[in-house]
RNA sequence: GGGCGGUUAGCUCAGUUGGUAGAGCGCGUCUCUUACACAGACGAUGUCGCAGGUUCAAGUCCUGCACCGCCCACCA
């Protein structure tokens, strides 16, 4: 039915073969609309083929560097919107500053990402870790496979999108030089001393996910929770409140504001008490951190389960008591009520113990937030453990003027040597630096990068153990390395200089770093591109890019976060496969400002695809009207025409600008009109007269217009719409030969 | 508790340095005209969240407020 009417529409519209009746030209040859699909690949092919996106084969003229690292999309799984943005804004830049000249280098690579794939994996494959402990490198092999799998079709999805990467210099955050260079690293910042192994600091442990994660990875999540507010005994002189009954067995002190009148009398006395059937030795100590208005003014103080507790404790010298274990269950020093309990069991019964014991006070059900790991969804359970390293943010760096990572993270933000855009991320990352604590890099992840470090599990006692440091496994008998693996940040931190050859010498360090641009999601600023500072500025003493782009994230089409929970992931490719490359990469550019947020809708797609094929049919109608271009370059303008070229050289000055300025929405936007409203609207439909003009020196001077303004146009949407522009442009007569991509911009 | 963003046409969103509002989709009428119906011509629709202020002039700058959203810190 529907073939039917399709055919019936074709004949009824054109009665007789219409394109017979059309002057002699190239432009006859091409059909009525622009294929996508059997477009695209061939160009990709026939740029890969040129040899252009790697910038050592690119023609004299293009002298300056220019060079991006692409963030390495986690092989976690296939790409999302979201990278394709990214790729879309990317190779906009690369492909303008090439066309400009420069020797433009996009560096393309994968990220391991060590917590996310693991959990992915798991969560996917539903294996049990438990059943690998024994066969660690056979879990580790079935990883690698997934994450080999995932790799291939994030590599097919980046060419898909035409990104014009340099895929001589494709780089994995496991390749043995990445693994090289963040031993290198990890080995130069321990004898610096800014990586330091912690005695028993408590970390952050995520139970659940069975590892340590950074501040960084925690997320917070609203909820409601009782504050019981109680004595340990009758006979204790104060009243604590807490949230957390159960890990007051681990108490070891009480702390109150030193000048709190109510309890001045008690400060450093030590009372003895029986909680639970365990025996606790409380010390009061006073302490500025305390809030005399909260609660009763008493802490109770638990050192081993709260960092805050902690860090009062060493400013006091108290001991620290574990009491909770990295399954989330009390230990045996917990005594034989709670020992082995899960925390939320302890918690009831010591309430009930408590309530028999007539020792509450006071219940009020109080807002708090609940920390949760962010990979795996476990509730954060602070604990000490040991044998974790740390990058230490406090200590003067003696190469870099004594001064401390904190500092140097400030300073070149603060002085613009790195320029953030938008600029009101500037003001998010330095007060990201002022609450900077020590990075935590130790995880107990088994898919990653071991640090560098060896020791002898038989002779060693676990209180006093004997490490050390090298890339190869020292001489003598029992040396292991270590079970741990390093923070997949770490990694990619190293990313703009790894890639580029770190720590050898080479050329293309030389050429392409400090690298120019770094564009990314808004969301990483911390883990990323901070980290990306931190690393550059301690290993290299340089910064690793000079502007860094954020664009917004991309949510499905009610606004919704894409999440893998919510199934409203949506595959670039088969956005491709039905709009087109180009469409898809217009879609995400226009419309969307830095920093902000963006919707994908198939609308959205739809109309730029019929902008494709509004330009394809540009173009045939002057390629249709142009039988050859030598005598038409020959010929001369009318006064009218010269002023129509005037008019798209300004539109270009500007555009050209916008570009300059990361504007590339308003860019293309801006190509976009003009093509549509100005080019086809009016200055072909005006020129339709002038063609058929008896007069040869109009006719010609039309011809010639109507083929400068195409090229032009066709160059300055080059970068946004690569695969029809370079299609179109090798159609012309007299192009042959030629690639687009290569061509000069116009100015 | 601290900080940030948004609020512009029915919907989704642009609006670069202040000069009486734009795009896509949608909507109405007409149109096979030397390319394109994935099109063309013409058209309708906004007191630019609210209240003040600066200015000859404000969506655009300043102050306050409301609602929506995000980030950071985290008090036991």
């Amino acid at each position: 039915m529907a073939i039917i009417l399709f055919a019936t529409m074709m004949s009824t519209k054109y009665p007789n073969n219409s394109t017979s009746s059309l002057r002699a030209g190239s432009g006859q040859d091409l059909p009525k609309a622009y294929n996508p699909k059997e477009t695209e690949d061939r160009i990709y092919k026939l740029w890969e083929e040129s040899g252009y996106f790697n910038p050592d084969n690119l023609p004299k003229r293009h002298k300056k560097p220019f060079s991006i690292v692409l963030p390495p999309p986690n092989v976690t799984a296939a790409l999302h919107m979201g990278s394709a943005l990214m790729l879309a804004i990317e190779d906009v830049m690369i492909r303008f500053e090439r066309m400009r000249g420069k020797k433009a280098l996009w560096l393309p690579g994968t990220d391991h990402a060590s917590i996310a794939t693991e959990e992915k994996f798991l969560k996917d494959t539903k294996i049990s870790k438990r059943d690998y402990v024994a066969k660690r490198q056979e879990f580790i092999d079935l990883i690698t496979e997934f994450a080999l799998k995932n790799q291939t079709i994030i590599l097919g999805q980046m060419r898909a999108m035409g990104s014009s990467l340099d895929w001589s210099r494709l780089k994995f955050t496991l390749d043995p030089d990445s693994i090289d260079a963040v031993h290198e690293a990890f080995i130069r910042m321990y004898n610096m001393g800014l990586i330091y192994m912690g005695s028993g600091k408590v970390v952050n442990w995520d139970p659940r996910g069975q590892t340590v994660v950074s501040d960084d990875e925690i997320e917070y999540e609203p909820g409601k929770a009782t504050l019981y507010t109680f004595r340990y005994s009758k006979d204790f002189p104060v009243a604590i409140s807490t949230t957390r009954p159960e890990t007051k067995v681990g108490d070891t002190a009480v702390a109150v504001h030193p000048d709190d009148e109510r309890y001045k009398r008690y400060i450093n006395r030590t009372f003895s008490v029986n909680f639970t059937g365990v025996n606790l030795s409380i010390k009061i100590v006073g302490d500025p951190s305390v809030d005399p208005a909260f609660g009763t003014g008493a802490v109770g103080v638990t050192p081993a389960h709260s960092l805050a507790d902690s860090e009062i404790a060493s400013r006091h010298n108290l001991p620290s008591q574990q009491v909770i274990n990295e399954y989330a269950r009390m230990n045996k020093e917990a005594g034989p009520l709670l020992s082995d309990k899960k925390t939320m069991e302890a918690r009831k019964i010591i309430i009930d113990h408590l309530r028999k014991q007539g020792l509450i006070e006071k219940e009020e059900i109080v807002d708090q937030n609940i920390p949760k790991a962010q990979r795996s969804g476990g509730i954060i359970e602070p604990l000490p453990k040991k044998h974790q390293f740390f990058v230490n943010v406090n200590k003067p760096v003696e190469k870099r003027n004594g001064k401390t990572i904190r500092e140097l993270l400030k300073e070149v933000v603060e002085a613009k040597k790195i320029k953030i855009l938008p600029e009101r991320f500037e003001k998010v990352y330095l007060n990201w630096v002022e609450n900077l604590r020590d990075w935590s890099i130790s995880r107990q992840i088994w898919y990653g990068i071991r640090p560098p470090v060896w020791y002898k599990p038989q002779a060693s006692a676990d209180d006093n153990l004997e490490y050390t440091v090298s890339k190869t496994k020292p001489a003598g008998e029992g040396w292991e390395q270590f079970n741990d693996t390093l923070d997949t940040w770490f990694s990619s931190g190293l990313w703009t200089f790894s890639t580029l050859g770190w720590p050898k010498k080479t050329g293309d360090l030389k050429t392409y770093h400090p690298t120019d641009v770094l564009e990314t999601a808004y969301d990483i600023i911390f883990f990323w591109v901070a980290r990306m500072i931190l690393m550059s500025q301690v290993l290299i003493g340089e910064i690793p890019f000079k502007t860094v782009y954020l664009h917004g994230l991309v949510r499905d089409e009610k606004g919704r976060k894409i999440s893998k929970s919510l199934g409203n992931n949506i595959d670039p490719v088969s956005m491709i496969n039905e709009y087109g490359a180009d469409a898809v990469r217009m879609a995400m550019i226009i419309g969307t400002s830095a920093g902000n947020d963006s919707k994908v809708s198939s609308d959205k797609f739809r109309a730029y695809k019929h902008f494709a094929n509004k330009l394809w049919n540009i173009s045939r109608f002057i390629l249709m009207n142009i039988p050859e271009t030598e005598g038409i370059r020959k010929a001369k303008l009318t006064e009218q025409d010269k002023k129509i070229a005037e008019e798209q050289a300004k539109l270009i000055k500007d555009i050209t600008q916008d570009m300059e300025n990361f504007r590339f929405y308003l860019a293309g936007e801006k190509t976009y009109h003009y093509v549509w409203h100005t080019f086809a609207d009016k200055i072909i439909e005006e020129s339709k007269e002038k063609l058929a003009s008896k007069n040869p020196e109009i006719k010609a001077s039309t011809q010639k217009i109507l083929l400068e303004l195409l090229i032009n146009s066709l160059k300055i949407l080059h970068p946004f719409m690569p695969f029809v522009t370079e299609e179109i442009y090798s159609k012309i007569p007299g192009n042959k030969g030629k690639i687009l991509m290569i061509e000069e911009w116009p100015s």
